[in-house]
DNA sequence: GCGCGCACTGAGAGCGCTCCTAGTCCATAC
DNA sequence: GTATGGACTAGGAGCGCTCTCAGTGCGCGC
């Protein structure tokens, strides 16, 4: 309203306007307590009429918060954006930091040098914490220097390696695949396989744990064979335990995009399914209901597990210690089983 | 090396243990001339000594630069994720942005929300720019809104209602599909079909428009389909170009991704690629390899888009006028024509 | 009528930088 | 010896917030 030339309002030009201090204007900002109903009104009267907008960095200079996270991502750009859970956690992490009031900036550090970067990035007080969703255990290799930096970092799955130090969220790989072993197994199938995820993921090494404990004395490495997650790898995987010449009756695949690669292999094959073979996955993602017939599969509560993260991230961020949660999974049956 | 207590190091410490001033170690920080080589060594040798960094929030509201720019998506999440030249343009608009020391801060604004929280986020002062990579029109709306907050903006494409007002980058449309199209026809074809992009993209209207004024008097609307760039819409578009019986012997496609599905199609329908009919597509996306056989197509210098969209942006930040750049294409033969 | 405490407000002191200006120092010119 | 100007430096004045704390005013109980 005065003689802010072109400048861009700032709260003392809305504190002169209001007739109130700064101070008055920044307890309305934020929300406190102790301010009179009158005031509050004539602050937003005149926030209005400024046409006012705080200055996140003068904010974040006064109270060494940023409002951002980082999200990073250590896989290959390829693998990400073919992985329609990696998309689906970006989503829903996107949606419950909104909630927050903060926002998720996307990093991608796949190479050496973005991951130099990344950590340059994340550690130099740019954000206020990062959700890690690297499935790898190589990706992991600086979470050190994230830690070092005592940045609040949560992680997607368990971060191998960092179990102790570092919070988590994961959905219940090993509830998960019993149950759905158990469902085979209560079905009358015995001769079971694995096609397992990479063992440099929790998702990998949990689920193939799993297997082993329930089949017990059933339990044959000639059955397991593994893969990287992606379709192709589990047509691969079934291409090479067809080969192996030993008999299954079911196929438990360690996530839904390699049961339906393996499926591809079975139709290809003559093999029936569910008839001759059953076929199980994990994830309940897309492709599950893409297969014919649909994937009877283990479903991962993404959402659940995305606002989960948010939370203990915020928590830790506001110097609650960090906590680690397991989220239990669900039977999704279909018509593969 | 002294009294900071947990404290982050600042750029007094610094000063301190170099025995200069803050205001030397600053020059020293910008690569600023005028500062004395000893002087330089000493401030080297206490920013390592103290494992001084930056704070990025200080130095924004003392220069209100934020070194990071928005990049703005207003696709849906999956088209994003499922059109390779999508990201393509986001790793080198990142690589080409951290060579001028400047982050990517990917922003999704998909739905009527987020785009509410985008404009916030963007016309905030979060970014000091940023690069709009929304092919369609309605995608645009709310470039209006940043427009008025004065944000730098640079377009990848043209974009479509802003054209004057917004400094932009986009590949030769217009050439490159008069090139391809003068191709079929030096091989002889002359009933050419057009599968066309939408046409509330420039890619989508340039390229028809092209083919319009390059067949001239054979132009002729019965042999132009619409898609949206996705590999069913070509498809779809090629089924129907069928059902209408007209005859061709070649098909001019929007992007490879179209052209892809249109071979899918002519495959079943028994017709022969390129023998009985001609393809050529557009962008020379990965797709293109991956047909039998490989796609004739224009090639999208992408990374070239990039650079200079990244060059524009950062030139209207520093308050140059904002270009427009229209980057060459170039025919990649293979095996359709 | 006085004191007390509750509800609310104002303003100074930072947060950690950069920018700017006044200044120092020293070699050269006269 | 003094003036001149180039090379370099110190430190004050912001940038626009939040936080803290000392006030102020007023109703209420005794």
């Amino acid at each position: 309203m005065t003689k802010l030339r072109g400048r861009r309002p700032t709260i003392d030009d809305v504190a002169t306007e209001a007739g109130v201090s700064r101070g008055t204007v920044s307890r309305v900002l934020n929300g406190s307590h102790w301010v009179s109903e009158t005031a509050r009104i004539q602050v937003e009267k005149a926030i209005k009429s400024t046409g006012y907008r705080i200055n996140p960095h003068a904010r974040s200079l006064a109270t060494s918060r940023t409002g951002s996270v980082g999200f990073l991502l250590t896989e290959s750009y390829e693998r990400f954006f073919s992985d329609p859970n990696f998309l689906h956690i970006l989503r829903s992490c996107a949606d419950a930091l909104a909630e927050h009031g903060m926002t998720l900036v996307l990093i991608m550090a796949d190479t050496l040098e973005e991951r130099r970067r990344a950590t340059e990035y994340l550690t130099g007080g740019h954000v206020d914490g990062a959700l890690v969703v690297s499935a790898h255990r190589d990706g992991q290799e600086f979470m050190a220097a994230l830690l070092e930096a005592r940045l609040p970092v949560i992680s997607a799955g368990i971060p191998l390696g960092f179990e102790e130090q570092v919070g988590y969220v994961t959905a219940d790989d090993d509830g998960g695949a019993r149950a759905i072993l158990e469902l085979l197994l209560a079905r009358g199938r015995t001769r079971i396989a694995h096609i397992a995820g990479p063992q440099d993921t929790s998702g990998g090494t949990g689920r193939l744990a799993a297997f082993r404990t329930v089949l017990g004395d059933d339990f044959s490495d000639e059955r397991v064979v593994y893969g990287d997650y992606s379709r192709e790898s589990g047509a691969r995987a079934m291409r090479e335990l067809l080969a192996r010449e030993v008999s299954f009756d079911a196929i438990f695949a360690g996530n839904d995009l390699m049961a339906a690669g393996a499926m591809d292999v079975l139709e290809e094959a003559g093999i029936q399914v569910p008839d001759d073979v059953a076929v199980v996955g994990f994830d309940d993602a897309p492709a599950a209901c893409e297969t014919v017939p649909q994937l009877t599969t283990v479903r991962q509560p993404f959402d659940r597990v995305s606002e989960e993260m948010v939370r203990l991230l915020v928590d830790e961020i506001n110097g609650r210690p960090a906590g680690r949660v397991v989220i239990p999974t669900e039977i999704v049956e279909r018509g593969t089983v």
